[in-house]
DNA sequence: TCGATAATGGGACTCAGTATCATTTAGTCG
DNA sequence: CGACTAAATGATACTGAGTCCCATTATCGA
C-alpha cells in the first residue's frame, strides 16, 4: 500500500470547497484512497477496497466522487479495451502524467513517461484545428514475462 | 455514403478464410459496411444502418464478426470515454493509419494523422521492456466551431 | 450428395454505470 | 448555540451495451 499523497489530497479538498461543494465523508473516502493509487483503478476495485478496511461507501457516491474530481481537473478517466473505465489521480504538480502499457495476455497495466512523446503531441496540438485540453496514449502488447512465456 | 474500399473487403475476406473460418452472410454484411466507413463507428451504427438498408443483421452477428476482423488486425477497436466502443477498419496497406480528436463539447470525432507522433511512438516502443503491438492516441478537447461558440 | 461443424439470430442474461428518493449531514444565519 | 436549507449519502431500482445460449441454417470438404 502506498502512502498518501497528502499534497494531492489537500488539492482536491480546496479546490472542492473553492468550487462550491460541501464536504462529505464518502468523498473524502474516495480521494484518500486514490491518493493511495500509483496508477488507474476502476471505480469496483475502489469500492472493494474501501470496503475491505471497513470504509464502505455506496457505489453512487464513488461515481459521484470520481465525477466531481475529474470535474475540477485532479482525476483522469482512463479507457482501455477492458469492460469498466479506469481512473486515475492527476498530480498536484503535474509531473506524474503518464501514459499506459496493456499486456493483451495478462491484462498488466504498466504506466510510462516519455518527453519525446509529449513534445509530439505538444507540436502537434498546436497545429490542429482544435483545442486540445488532454491527451491519453495507450500501447497494446506484451508485458516481458508474457512475451517470455509465448516464446517457449 | 462513401464508396467500398474494395480492396480492404477482398482482403478481409481472404484472411478471414486463411485462418479457417466459414464464410457467412452476416459477416459478408458487417465487412461491407465497415469498408464504407471512414472513421470508427459503434456497433450500433452498424446494426442500424444495415437495417435500414433491408439487410438485417443479428446483434451477436455483429459483435462476432468485429471479433473475429479484430482477431486477424484487421479492424481496432477505439475506446473513448464515452458508453459503447467504437469500430474502425485498419487500412490493407496501412496508409490510413490515424488517431482520433474528440470534441468534448459536440461529440464530434476527427481523424488526424502526424509522422512527428508516429516517430516518436516507434522511438519509444523500441526502448521499452514491452512487446508492442499497436497504439492509440486520443485527444480531447473542443473542435473548432465549439471553440469559436464558447468564446462568443 | 452427405455429414460434420461453423455461422446465424433471437432472446435471455450480465453487469458497469445511472437515476431516484428518503435520510443524513454540512455550513450558514440569527 | 440551535434551527434551517441544500448538498451529500446510500439503498435500490433501473438502463443499455455487450455476452451467452441454443435451436436452426448454411458452408464446404470428402
Amino acid at each position: 500500500m502506498t502512502r498518501i499523497d497528502t499534497e494531492w489530497v489537500e488539492k482536491a479538498t480546496t479546490e472542492l470547497h473553492a468550487s462550491g461543494r460541501r464536504a462529505g465523508g464518502a468523498r473524502a473516502e474516495v480521494i484518500t484512497q486514490l491518493s493511495r493509487e500509483t496508477c488507474a483503478v476502476t471505480a469496483e476495485q475502489i469500492e472493494r477496497t474501501l470496503a475491505g478496511a471497513n470504509r464502505r461507501v455506496g457505489r453512487a457516491s464513488i461515481y459521484r466522487a470520481l465525477e466531481a474530481l475529474a470535474h475540477v481537473g485532479l482525476v483522469q478517466r482512463v479507457d482501455l479495451g477492458e469492460s469498466g473505465s479506469r481512473w486515475e489521480r492527476i498530480g498536484a504538480n503535474g509531473h506524474d502524467h503518464h501514459h499506459h502499457l496493456l499486456c493483451s495476455a495478462c491484462g498488466q497495466l504498466v504506466p510510462f513517461e516519455d518527453d519525446g512523446l509529449e513534445t509530439a503531441l505538444h507540436h502537434l496540438a498546436a497545429n490542429e484545428d482544435f483545442t486540445v485540453d488532454s491527451h491519453e496514449v495507450t500501447l497494446h502488447g506484451r508485458c516481458a514475462s508474457c512475451a517470455a512465456k509465448q516464446a517457449a
